[in-house]
DNA sequence: AGCACGCCGACT
DNA sequence: GTCGGCGTGCTC
């Protein structure tokens, strides 16, 4: 076994194949598969992960293995086989899907350097350019106006050469430490020899004296308020030792979670988790839905059945959705197990993510609480992998790969023979389909743990609102009860569905919008910085004075959006205190945890936000929870848009009266008839289920039918067309005769960033060899691709139609 | 991807 | 002749 099977990180089709390496004499019995290794890859160096070994290879000529970058392997055998099949569902490269595995600290990184390799005289230039370094940055030579010829001559003569780096990030975060150098009777002796004059340095040498352990330097020149010279001075008679020590950052200070217990179970929940233990007993792989309303207690059950694993000893993922995995919900998992956590969301640094992940890798922790991609969690003993709020959209990943955690976690579950729990209060219609027909386990928690009903919901139309002659946003009914929360001091959550419905700007003489130069979207106005912005390609302009079509002055806003949602509540209810949340408010680092802060210290009435309020927020004083505009999302070109507003509408709802206050809603809407806002006020899940897969049917559309989308894009319009209906065409010959193909269609946002974009979708039951008929369709394409930046994004699960 | 090689027109 | 521009093909 003395071959390596390497991928190299190079995400290219060419490439996208393993390449061998000899395993050179002293590498032999260090080297295994799962780790990361520097190979010669033509010319240059690059890193690439080994993931197999042999002793034969159809290669007469191998380079050998330049080096190793890992200790121990980075990856599993798990993992390695897990990656082959994520790149296979997702047709994305090895190297791409192993990538998305690992924290972003261990990407290699790669640096040019040119290297003088003679003392003796070189050309004039090359001098001038090395400016007596032995080494100099290539960029530094692409700067300057030496031709290429001068340098490949130099090459050539052996006079220079370049050298490729790699390195693997990964920075370790290491303190210095200072301790004891010396017993404490010598450090005695020390202290008398020291000289009169020196009062820092005896002060110092006494502190050691008295506490003879390690301490941070920094801290400790905090204490005695001096310098780094000091320590420097008693290090150089030995009296202290300085050293590094490695630390890990520690983004949740843990003492700070106060520990708890079990809480007892209702009857509803004994029965849902008796299943699940069951199969964590017995070693066995299976899907449990836990379809629970808010407030059911599903985090309990969720906690209860990690505790029988880490009493098993072994390990559980338990997913989050990125939004949810607010302080809160931390909180109950750190408090249950303590230290024995490591948590990953997309708040934290690259180098806390690493620290996170290095807790798993080393085994010192048994939990991770994370966000989409901690279902690649390292561990090697999975007991359970749970999915809460299984039905959020972010588990699913919008670029390379484009994976689903639910389905990376139900193939990680055949591997280690455990059960994988999907909880949620309106799952997907796909979950739940699969369990009505018995391929999942099914646990139904209908009841409140507190046994509060749940708050009652009012639906206003607004259509009538206008003919009363009220043309603000806010409903009559809406304003009394907001004005009688405030008196009672209770809080306020508005919600305003802001998709598709933000501020753009429009003339009222000649209609002018006024859209963004490389999208085909209106721009969206924001008033505090007085500009257009576009939310697809971050392009900005200043608002115009007058239309820039007809010069008319009567240039308008339009719309709805936080910020004028704001402006209206002021001058509505002038003494509300209002925090608002949306991306332009929660941008910075932590400004979500300091706003949510403040609200549930009730320094605020109303908490105004987009989606992200609606999910895992919990706060006792909360009575009223009012949303803005229900239908905002229904019109959408989404399938899935019912169900989507149906799952915002019942989250929401779940904000209000979770403790003793009783809570109520109000839904403002356009189209108080539809099918989804009616049920929803009902919370009516399984007419809700039952209506929708009705449609599903009809219309052809999942869990009915599988899905895949490709979206073809280039800068020119026509190009775009035709590659598309060429791929339709090429598509139709060799897919089943029961497969329906749809397209060539404009994507619901035609032009982004410049680019023409045409999509087609395939919908069908079966399709065998689907992964070979696409890559065979897109072959031909490949030379386009490559030469004039043509795109094809192939997504066999889309979550996004946009 | 990123690099070398090779073919071709342009220019001191 | 020789320089540099770009198309082609390879990387164990």
């Amino acid at each position: 076994m003395n071959i390596a099977q390497v991928i190299v990180d190079v995400p290219a089709k060419q490439v996208n194949q393993t390449f061998d390496y000899i395993i050179p004499q002293h590498f032999q019995g260090v080297l295994s598969e799962g780790m990361r290794v520097i190979v010669p890859f033509g010319p240059r160096k690059i890193m690439g992960f080994v993931i197999g070994k042999t002793d034969q290879s159809n290669f007469t000529r191998l380079k050998e293995i330049e080096e190793i970058l890992d200790l121990t392997p980075v990856l599993t055998k798990e993992l390695i086989q897990l990656g082959k099949w994520v790149s296979n569902q997702t047709l994305s490269f090895y190297i791409t899907a192993y990538q998305a595995m690992l924290p972003q600290a261990l990407k290699a990184t790669y640096k040019k350097e040119l290297v003088r390799s003679t003392e003796e005289q070189i050309s004039k230039e090359l001098e001038f350019l090395f400016a007596n370094k032995k080494r100099i940055p290539y960029e530094r030579l692409v700067n300057s106006p030496i031709t290429y010829t001068v340098v490949q001559k130099a090459i050539q003569n052996g006079e220079i050469y370049v050298d490729y780096l790699v390195k693997s990030k990964g920075a370790k975060k290491a303190i210095t430490m200072v301790k004891p150098g010396k017993e404490e009777h010598q450090l005695m002796e020390g202290f008398h020899n020291l000289s009169k004059t020196a009062t820092k340095q005896r002060a110092i040498l006494q502190y050691f004296i008295n506490h003879p352990s390690e301490i941070d330097q920094a801290s400790l020149l905090r204490k005695f308020k001096t310098s780094h010279n000091t320590i420097k001075s008693l290090t150089d008679k030995q009296l202290l030792h300085v050293y590094k020590k490695e630390v890990y950052r520690n983004p949740y200070n843990d003492d700070n979670f106060k520990s708890t217990e079990p809480l007892s179970l209702t009857k509803q929940q004994q029965q849902a988790i008796k299943p699940i233990k069951e199969f964590i007993h017995n070693q066995e792989q299976g899907v449990f839905v836990l379809h629970g309303v808010t407030g059911s207690g599903k985090t309990e059950i969720y906690l209860q059945a990690i505790q029988d694993v880490l009493q098993k000893g072994q390990e559980a993922i338990v997913l989050v959705p990125e939004i949810s995995l607010t302080p809160q919900m931390v909180k109950r998992f750190k408090g249950r197990f303590g230290s024995n956590v490591a948590v990953f969301h997309s708040a934290l640094s690259v180098g806390e993510k690493y620290d996170e992940w290095r807790k798993i890798f080393r085994k010192e922790v048994q939990v991770v609480v994370g966000a989409r991609s901690a279902v690649f969690a390292p561990f090697e003993n999975l007991g359970i992998i749970i999915i809460d709020e299984e039905h959020e959209t972010s588990y699913k990943q919008e670029d390379q790969p484009r994976y689903h955690a639910r389905d990376v976690a139900i193939e990680r579950s055949n591997y280690h023979k455990c059960p994988v729990v999907l909880g949620s209060a309106t799952p997907t219609l796909e979950t739940y389909a699969r369990a009505q027909k018995g391929v999942y386990d099914l646990a139904v928690l209908d009841k409140r743990t507190n046994n509060k009903p749940m708050p009652s919901v009012e639906i206003i139309d607004m259509r009538k609102e206008l003919h009363a002659g009220n043309r603000t946003m806010f409903s009559r009914t809406l304003k009394n009860k907001m004005e009688t929360a405030m008196d009672k001091n209770e809080q306020i959550v508005l919600l305003l569905n802001r998709r598709g419905f933000s501020t753009f700007v429009m003339c009222r003489d000649c209609g002018h919008v006024n859209e963004c130069p490389h999208c085909d979207i209106a721009l969206t106005y924001h008033k505090s910085s007085n500009q257009l912005k576009c939310h697809y390609c971050s392009y900005e302009e200043r608002m115009p004075l007058t239309c820039p079509s007809c010069e008319s002055e009567l240039i308008r806003y339009f719309g709805t959006g936080t910020e004028r949602v704001e402006e209206s509540l002021t001058k509505l209810i002038p003494h509300a205190r209002i925090i608002r949340m949306d991306v332009d408010t929660t941008r910075r680092k932590g400004s979500h945890e300091r706003l949510l802060g403040k609200f549930s210290n009730q320094e605020a009435d109303i908490l105004l936000g987009t989606q992200m309020i609606a999910k895992g927020l919990d706060f006792e004083n909360v009575t009223l929870v009012g949303v803005l505009a229900a239908d905002s999302m229904l019109h959408l070109p989404d399938f899935r848009s019912s169900e989507k507003t149906f799952q915002l509408l019942t989250q929401v709802s779940g904000r209000a009266g979770r403790h003793e206050l009783p809570g109520e809603v109000i839904i403002q809407t356009y189209t108080p008839d539809h099918y989804t806002v009616q049920l929803a006020s009902q919370y009516d899940y399984k007419r809700f289920f039952n209506m929708e897969m009705k449609i599903r049917r009809q219309f052809q559309y999942p869990p009915y039918v599988f899905l895949t989308l490709i979206t073809v894009s280039h800068p020119v319009h026509a190009v775009a067309i035709k590659v598309t209906q060429q791929i339709v065409q090429f598509l139709s010959q060799i897919i089943e005769r029961n497969t329906t193909l749809l397209g060539p269609t404009p994507s619901p946002i035609m032009r982004l960033k410049n680019r023409y974009r045409y999509q087609c979708m395939i919908k069908y039951k079966r399709e065998p060899n689907l992964k070979e008929k696409l890559e065979r369709v897109v072959r031909p394409f490949e030379d386009q691709i490559l030469k004039e930046d043509l795109q094809i994004i192939i997504d066999t699960n889309p979550y996004q139609f946009m």
